[in-house]
DNA sequence: GAGAAAAGGTAACATAGTTTATTGATGGAG
DNA sequence: CTCCATCAATAAACTATGTTACCTTTTCTC
């Protein structure tokens, strides 16, 4: 087992291990799949703030960006200001693979917390597609989940009411940041204002209020300062009509895991 | 330039060409590419009749699915019959590629009209990846194309009034058919139902009426039998809010042409 | 630790969109 | 050609959600 590079500090350390922790959940990396992983996390390092905008629409597309910490939002916005929230990305998400071979942006990806990102290179890819094919079959799941979650929220949106939606959401970012390693037991970190709610909903802010005093009442959320606790997730889950199936949380069969 | 294999008829040309021409939007393809695009289409040919599905969430997903002709779409239903489509295919699309590494379809694929598919094999994609690069690059393009419809749809369905997102989704399909070059001049065919409007587009089928009346009244669409009529497409894109740049219809720089 | 700004909460009222029901038009099957 | 099924159109009553406005609590900043 190699040892790491040692620009990596704690943090990222942990960060890093969000994505590899949530990619072995479809294939199991060997060590050397692992550690260039890690390299290509700490290579390029960037930092923003909270309330930040790490690109824009219309901006041209660079680099695939990897986050190490925090959570971000990628966004889209009408003249008249009206804003949606079109996905979360949390620790070890990714955007877009390839979205360098695209001429622009077509929405815009904002900090919610202060975040660390890592900008992937077109040469990292080239790399793993060339000699790691197990790290590229899971970054193909990833891509894929990323797709199912989208259509999801299409359905969210159009057929779930608004406190099904809410339920729902709240389900699919628990799921996601346990995939990554980051709840304890039933309480996870929750930075969203209920206007990042509202947008990531559809709804009004004053209506993301009623519908969480709702959910509380019902006792299937508690959410207080940034803490969420879901007191039991299986009535939360039925109360969203959430189904897990759409993340694709399981492993495929051996002839996918590293044999070394 | 290589003739195309005689097993070809004539329906099936067309529809390769819809494929073709789509994906020479964004790369410049060979002839030798497109000899190869054009002998997978012709390989695993199924006919499906109007209103049926294709595959059903739960099944495993075998092959990746290539439109030839007719429309169908992609849709989630909750156990109490609500149903969402939440993507629509029109000839010459492809459904996700690389499916089959995942265990279980997250959604269903049903037929609108009679269509006809070509199922591309785990193989075909390997053969492309190893030695039609421009192909690969045109169908990564295709992927993130849905990927940013996807989003788009998100953003439809969160943020715009009821004829803003009929008006917008009307402009999305009419954009669509035209790259395919299955427009002709202001008019196209049109084969979805108003409850298949209000499926996708999160109204009831009341409200689809409704707006459809009012677009109507606004001499925005003529919509008759089973065929659209878009007057003035500047007009509906502005009362749709629609900025076509989500579908990246814009070529990329020389260095994707083919040079031979 | 005071003051300002952001976030959360609540109420009264307005409305876009739903539901249910009925009727009329269209079109494919025999 | 006619029957039956599907699709489109319209109306009336209802409701989920939005809007505006204001107040309270929390968090951040200096």
């Amino acid at each position: 087992m190699e040892s790491v590079p040692i620009r990596l500090i704690a943090a990222e350390m942990i960060a890093v291990t969000a994505l590899i922790r949530k990619l072995e959940q479809f294939v199991r990396l060997s060590p050397a799949d692992r550690v260039v992983l890690a390299r290509a996390s700490s290579d390029r390092v960037r930092k923003f703030g909270p309330r930040v905008d790490i690109t824009r629409e219309g901006d041209r597309p660079r680099d695939v960006h990897l986050i190490l910490s925090g959570w971000a939002c990628r966004y889209k916005q009408l003249d008249d200001g009206r804003r949606q929230v079109v996905s979360f990305f949390l620790p070890g998400d990714m955007c877009d693979l390839n979205v360098f071979i695209l001429k622009e942006m077509d929405h815009s990806i904002g900090t919610i917390t202060s975040v660390t990102i890592a900008d992937l290179s077109r040469d990292f890819f080239d790399e793993i597609s060339a000699g790691y094919p197990r790290i590229a079959t899971a970054l193909w799941w990833e891509t894929l989940v990323n797709a199912a979650i989208q259509r999801e929220w299409t359905m969210n949106l159009g057929q779930r009411t608004a406190s099904e939606r809410m339920a729902h959401l709240l389900c699919e970012i628990f799921f996601r940041l346990r995939l990554a390693g980051l709840t304890e037991g039933l309480t996870c970190e929750f930075p969203l204002t209920q206007a990042d709610l509202a947008d990531a909903t559809g709804l009004s802010k004053v209506h993301v209020n009623r519908t969480l005093q709702e959910l509380r009442a019902a006792d299937l959320v508690i959410l207080r300062g940034k803490v969420l606790t879901v007191p039991c997730l299986e009535r939360l889950m039925s109360s969203g009509l959430f189904n897990p199936n759409y993340l694709h949380m399981d492993r495929e069969g051996s002839q996918l895991d590293a044999n070394e």
